[in-house]
DNA sequence: ACTATTTACGCAAACGTTTTCGTATATTGT
DNA sequence: ACAATATACGAAAACGTTTGCGTAAATAGT
């Protein structure tokens, strides 16, 4: 099919949007391409009379300067890459939106991969990442992940990164992370609280930093109200509660005890949903029967029945803190002195499912 | 602070990472850099004793094209745009799933920009995805939006778009949109199969071409079932159900009528939640005092009490399907001849909350 | 044996910027 | 009036690729 030219329509629907560039301005006004740049980058060098013409014409036919030739330029590709576990998780997604967010306005692309939880999937996303020459990185480790190396390699040759949520232990940088043992603390205080005697906890893997600040603080309400730690009141999810297979066979255990746990802490957002549907595939009720307390940030953590006492995570804020943090990382031409910790705190909403 | 070189450590911890170049290959190897080029990307011109020569110094030294000079020669950014309305909304995080996967595969990046259904967001979010000259758009207008200008003007300038699920009327490309119809009746007439007389519609803004074709399926399952259609059971939010006071007015409005309604069917995500949380908040029994059923991706739908039967959008297909149109539309050097329209069926799922 | 063709490679331009350096003109100082 | 200094701009290189063109050597054709 051919398609004739009418009056200055494109010939062909797909035909390549053609932006105006700096040698259309240069031509146009009979100045230099240099003169031009310099102009639109308001140098000292060029005269407040020529920068006037040149803002006027390159505002008149829209110019741009094109990011592709900047970034080869400046050595950069102005994009930051994002290693998550899941998009499709409340508490990620609300982490991306913050992330998004700031990069959108310092002028940087995201570029986000997912591991499922998966060390090769991880491996796979990192080594993308690096060849797409990412300026940066911003990861949270897969479950799987025990081994370090695939990260300390290209931190090493010079590729900043920034560690959210899930830390990586002896990383030289800055990390941004939840008051987990704080979180944990005041979760299984709650449910103390409110008279269960036997919690059990279900946690993600167990080699994870968050998963043992959040059984430090777990440990400690246990302690803090006299209660002796019982380690088989305690299970661990290798993928985090994505399988619910994983979380049914964990709590199956758990219920066949002798002595049964009167209430569960949960300790990730996929984990608590699970539980309940294991409660709702059983008939157990919550919270007579069970008290339930966890993490999750699902904005309908109210709605379900009983409504969800949960502890809530800035993601957003996180997000944001994380990309601030390693875009500086980025722009800073000396390394800095010394690495942020960021700490945030544990949103605690208590509602009906752990208040007998 | 100084810190001083070691064996081959670097000197700042931030220094830039620098990549293998095409040039430090040929000097090794004592070839131009065209061949070394024309070697990699497998050549005809090229001996078959120099390519494997080629390769294997160039994995040796882990070589990779710097995809930002790549990029600039190609006059190609390779990476797509996308505008939805919120990142942190089941439908729009499945959808972006789909569309990572396909992207990542086919070497592309994804830019994320949500319009929070404001049209003037949706305007600049536009903008910005043209001046990073992205090679194409994945579009769904906020539901603020009633002129598309904005977008007819890029696509004449030779920015591919792809329609995604709401649909923009006129612009003359790939669409994949949602069997709205059969979905709204499907959803209807399950109401109408347990019962259920007066069934209200809440509706996205009206002028979206979902609301219409959600409200033609609506009208049709009630039309078959014999029954009246009543104007005054139909409300439409603005904002599609992200402002909990818009719905709130809605529902009052609907249930402050002298007939009042006895099932809701609610023709988004957002909706469905806020109706009940409405009906929790006023104590209305779902489904003995009003039936409910309504569009939803959560996947914990089944979770809530009681379990809400929903019409589920196959988000992470759709995000997959439009991806591949679009980049088939990019890479694609004659315009297609003409434009597919890809329809996903709805899946109903059927729980409590419908069922008197 | 001489021309015609193929093979295998190098040179240089191009993509669109930014920036270093050089320089003609204008301004200042004495 | 003459040197010194600002001022305002242009030429060209650079970022790392890919590719059109040119060409020497090797091969094939007669």
């Amino acid at each position: 099919m051919i398609i004739f030219k009418r009056e200055g329509a494109p010939i062909f629907q797909s035909m390549k949007y053609e932006a105006a560039k700096l040698k259309d301005i240069s031509k146009a006004l009979g100045l230099s391409a240099s003169t031009i740049s310099r102009a639109l980058n308001d140098s000292y060098e060029i005269s407040e009379k020529t920068k006037i013409l040149v803002r006027e014409y390159a505002s008149k036919i829209n110019y741009r300067p094109n990011p592709v030739a900047v970034n080869l330029r400046e050595k950069r590709s102005r994009s930051i890459g994002v290693i998550i576990a899941e998009i499709a998780n409340s508490f990620f997604s609300q982490m991306i939106n913050g992330v998004e967010s700031v990069a959108k306005s310092k002028g940087y692309n995201v570029i986000i991969t997912q591991s499922l939880e998966s060390y090769n999937l991880e491996l796979n996303n990192l080594n993308f990442l690096a060849s797409s020459s990412v300026d940066g990185c911003l990861i949270s480790v897969s479950t799987e992940t025990e081994n370090f190396d695939h990260i300390f390699q290209l931190h090493k040759k010079g590729l900043p990164f920034v560690c959210f949520d899930r830390i990586v232990e002896g990383l030289k940088t800055h990390k941004v992370s939840f008051d987990n043992y704080k979180g944990a603390y005041e979760a299984t205080g709650e449910l103390l609280n409110n008279g269960f005697k036997r919690i059990a906890m279900l946690g993600n893997a167990g080699h994870l930093s968050i998963t043992q600040e959040r059984l430090s603080g777990y440990k400690k309400a246990l302690e803090d109200a006299g209660i002796l730690f019982d380690k088989s009141l305690v299970r661990y999810c290798m993928h985090g509660g994505m399988i619910y297979d994983e979380v049914k066979q964990a709590i199956d255990q758990l219920l066949r005890q002798r002595k049964k746990p009167d209430a569960f802490f949960a300790a990730s957002d996929k984990l608590t949903t699970n539980i309940i549907r294991y409660c709702n595939n059983r008939k157990i009720h919550i919270p007579d029967e069970l008290g339930l307390i966890g993490f999750s940030n699902l904005d309908i953590a109210d709605l379900l029945s009983p409504s969800l006492s949960v502890i809530r995570q800035p993601a957003f804020e996180m997000g944001k803190s994380a990309a601030e943090l390693l875009i500086k990382l980025i722009e800073s031409k000396r390394p800095p002195v010394d690495f942020e910790n960021k700490v945030f705190p544990p949103e605690l909403l208590i509602r009906k499912s752990s208040v007998k």
